[in-house]
DNA sequence: TTGAAAATGACAAAACGCTGACAGACCCGA
DNA sequence: TCGGGTCTGTCAGCGTTTTGTCATTTTCAA
């Protein structure tokens, strides 16, 4: 489930992404207006997560201009606290939702996925790879329908290469997203962590792309 | 499960928080009217009880501007004896049920009860979880039909999991719905306490998932 | 064939959660 | 009002798991 998050507050936007990350969502985060409305328009989102005060493009005209070209995915709209007149005219503008700032993560999630669910869309918090399953809620990976006792790391690596399956992530990107400021200069952590996580599978979900990164795919998909 | 009270009158603020902790709710008492509101706008309660004759802001107001917000949590206002034009305002407001003053505080806590029950957050008083039974209303958990004696809190801690059973729920989120005033800060309150409640059960109830927190599982159950 | 990329095994430090002990707060009955 | 019991958070210690690094070997694509 992909959800689009346009926000400039560069520490929002962080926290968000890791706790939609965590619900089991893939994020696109994007701080600028007019990014945002761009992916919007030519992507294809469950939903997405707007926040109104924005450089470039403000986020009422994002909103707007989505609607007025007919992307009818749900949107959440963050504002400041006590900006009323911000949210009536989200409102207006076509929100499902909104959230005040400053709002608790779980609140983030629960709301979205309420209006995902309204969409007719479905949160679904389980991912199906062949006979891999994950399973956000319960954070947890069985094959063939036995659990598979896995790290916290390497749940997380199986986890995003999982919800961002049928594309190649490249070493750098995970290991961005597996610890928030950790950046190696020459590291072979996620070859490491690769291995581990190998090891612990009865089957092959892992495939290198040697000189890319790695990728988990349908049994039969190709990309 | 968390409730928000607001009410000036210093007295009965003081009753019925003692009386609601003693029903095992978690309660943020709250005096003045504009705290009261933003409380409710930005935190997650079960409920909220609210005094119509408020300092800061009145409590009518407060009402509306939740509901404005899309705050759909049941409130049970407080009104003063006969005043009926209030009551009348208080339900075209949004009020779940009202309770003239002066009340029995038994009668308070059933309200209470009543609409959060029908508030559909948790239509069943009763949590099944293999041989593990809560039982909300009577605030007792049983084992094999065996009662277990636990302590309030070790009850709100048994209670948040099976209510939310077949999630992980991280410590954190743990520790900040046990307690009303939360303390951000490293303590390891949690895990002692999940440690004396697993003492006082026969079965494996809590599973701890490392570096993730806690989750109550159906014993075969995946999803 | 060859050199870079990836996999592997070993290791030590760090992180994490569990436990027992303890002390202050609180409650209740005498 | 006093005294004992309960509840709850803190702390330090402990064992286990986790994780990054390094050295080395293997693999792969040009």
């Amino acid at each position: 489930m992909r959800i689009l998050l346009v926000e400039d507050d560069q520490r929002i936007r962080q926290d968000v992404t890791t706790a939609l990350e965590a619900a089991g969502f893939v994020v696109d985060a994007e701080a600028n207006g007019e990014e945002g409305w761009f992916l919007g328009d030519t992507e294809t989102y469950a939903a997405a997560i707007l926040d109104l005060g924005l450089p470039g493009m403000d986020g009422l005209t994002v909103l707007k201009r989505w609607r007025a070209e007919g992307r009818d995915f749900p949107v959440l709209v963050l504002t400041a606290r006590g900006a009323w007149a911000e949210r009536v005219e989200g409102i207006d503008a076509g929100a499902d939702d909104y959230l005040p700032k400053p709002f608790r993560m779980e609140e983030l999630v629960a709301r979205l996925r309420a209006i995902i669910r309204r969409s007719g869309g479905q949160a679904n918090p389980v991912v199906i790879v062949g006979e891999t399953e994950l399973d956000t809620r319960q954070m947890r990976l069985t094959v063939r329908g036995v659990p598979v006792n896995l790290s916290p790391q390497e749940y997380r690596l199986v986890a995003y290469l999982m919800l961002h399956k049928g594309r190649v992530v490249p070493q750098q990107e995970l290991s961005e997203h597996l610890q928030s400021v950790h950046f190696e200069r020459e590291s072979n952590a996620v070859e490491v962590l690769v291995g581990r996580v190998r090891r612990k599978l009865p089957t092959a979900l892992i495939e290198t792309r040697r000189g890319f990164g790695y990728i988990v795919n349908e049994p039969d998909g190709s990309s």
